[in-house]
RNA sequence: GGAGAGAUGGCUGAGUGGUCGAAAGCGGCGGUCUUGAAAACCGUUGUCCCAAAAGGACCGGGGGUUCGAAUCCCUCUCUCUCCGCCA
């Protein structure tokens, strides 16, 4: 959610700041200015009969006490009361329209971002050499089929398409890259959490998925509305409402958090020809990086993620690019987004393996997290801030691709080894 | 699944219709005393809305009754106890 009052003080920097992002609110924030307006027209007009309301309130026990008549006072109160429920219901109808609005807005581009769309995306800096091969290399559907590691037909009949098994040395190499990732966290000192893979409706809307993209996860049926739940997207969704509507210390900031979980995604439309096998399934599982921040600190803070997503990457022998996203490229509830990029032969180009970002206070907004300063003890919305580190759904395709040798089998990479007993080849 | 109890400020906990935003204790902060510290004593100590003053809201969430609700009623959520069932 954005700050109403750098729209009432500032419409037009926060109109151009959406159009940048490809989003033209001019309506909703127009909107927006109208409602706050009469929004505190009514506050001040309710809050004025409450105060009348209030007052005489307080005087009737003394005029019991003297013996007064009350009757024509109570009837004076009696008015009163019915002016005072038009006007609530009045400022509720008000603040429904406006919250929804609100909630609709996206977040605002960093100053430093370029405007528009991918086409706009920047590489700022890239990492090693393309993989090259002496021989003709085979994509990953076909050497993780071939080796026996992922079961395709099997997922499709479980499940239906855009769902694998994984198996054997392929289960187990998916395991290795999962502990490779959290082992790594762990050494830089973030905690590893395990959150609930089904959420409720507020997790949604503080991470910004919700309103807007309801239909993109998975509802699960339920009688009761206030039982409704969706299976995560993503664990940034839990970890970013671990805090919802708390007030940290100062002392306990920044929180570094990572969590392993499952992303369930509907991921509704066509694939693309290169995007075969495991590239966008329906399930996929990933390790997710979370920081809370103090706002002076959050730049900092995306440094250090980006960081770190590279160097997994770079740990297991890729090269990568790291692209800085253009505003309308960045989703929706973030300020800024860097995806690290590798090569994977057989998709033609760079595929996105993360994606690191600021939400500045976006979040925080939404889902109240606040923090308290030492100094003067004010109380302020923190700033969240995460990354994929990494999902696993496009490394280990990466990993079989660019390791395999002519004779179709792989070279375990060096970091994975530890976790798979040792081996060192899969296959032959 | 059945039966019951409960949710009050940072914490413990009183308050069952009217100066209650809320007793008391603990904790926190400031001070007195002390070479310093502890103890003792004194004072102070919630959040939010509104540009701010005035004012208003907040005793788990929402709704209702009433001139007036922390207090009565309905409803939802959560916690606890007992019984049953179960990985």
């Amino acid at each position: 959610m954005l700050d109403i009052k750098l729209i009432r003080e500032n419409p037009d920097k926060v109109k151009a700041g959406l159009i940048a992002k490809e989003v033209d609110c001019t309506k909703e924030i127009d909107r927006i200015l109208a409602l706050d307006t009469l929004r505190r027209e009514a506050i001040f007009a309710t809050e004025n009969l409450k105060a009348e309301q209030n007052k005489v309130t307080k005087q009737i026990p003394e005029l019991k006490k003297a013996g007064a008549d009350t009757t024509a006072v109570f009837a004076e109160m009696n008015k009163l009361k019915e002016s005072i429920k038009e006007n609530d219901t009045k400022l509720r109808e008000i603040e429904e329209e406006y919250k929804t609005l609100m909630l609709s807005l996206p977040n605002l581009p960093d100053e430093d971002l370029k405007p528009g769309g991918k086409e706009n995306n920047e590489p700022i800096r890239y990492y090693g050499e393309p993989h090259k091969f002496d021989f003709e290399p085979k994509n990953h559907v076909d050497l993780c089929t071939g080796l026996g590691l992922i079961d395709y037909a099997r997922g499709a009949k479980l499940s239906g398409s855009g769902f694998w098994v994984y198996r054997g040395l392929g289960a187990r190499l998916e395991w290795a890259l999962l502990n490779y990732f959290i082992d790594t966290h762990i050494a830089d000192g973030y905690e590893l959490v395990l959150v609930p893979h089904m959420l409720g409706y507020e997790a949604g809307l503080t991470a910004g998925q919700f309103p807007k993209f309801e239909e993109d996860v998975y509802w699960l049926q339920s009688s009761e509305d206030s039982q409704r739940r969706f299976m995560l997207p993503t664990a940034e969704t839990a970890l970013v409402s671990l805090h919802r509507d708390e007030i940290l210390t100062e002392a306990e900031l920044p929180r570094k958090y990572i969590s392993y979980t499952p992303c369930f995604r509907r991921e509704a439309g066509s694939y693309r020809a290169d995007e075969r096998g495991m590239v966008r399934g329906h399930q996929f599982n990933k390790v997710e990086m979370v920081q809370y921040t103090k706002p002076e600190d959050s730049d900092a803070a995306f440094e250090e993620l980006v960081g770190k997503a590279e160097a997994l990457v770079k740990g297991l022998g890729f090269h990568f690019r790291t692209v800085k996203l253009a505003a309308g490229d960045c989703s929706a509830s973030m300020a800024r987004t860097y995806d690290i990029e590798i090569h994977i032969p057989s998709m033609n180009g760079y595929k996105e393996v993360s994606s690191v970002s600021n939400a500045r206070d976006y979040q925080a907004r939404r889902g109240n997290i606040r923090f308290k300063r030492n100094e003067g003890g004010k109380t302020e919305y923190v700033h969240t801030l995460n990354g994929s580190g990494l999902a696993t759904s496009r490394i280990l395709p990466a990993v079989v691709e660019q390791n395999q040798r002519k004779d179709g089998s792989i070279v375990v990479p060096e970091v994975l080894r530890k976790y798979l007993g040792g081996i060192e080849i899969i296959g032959k």
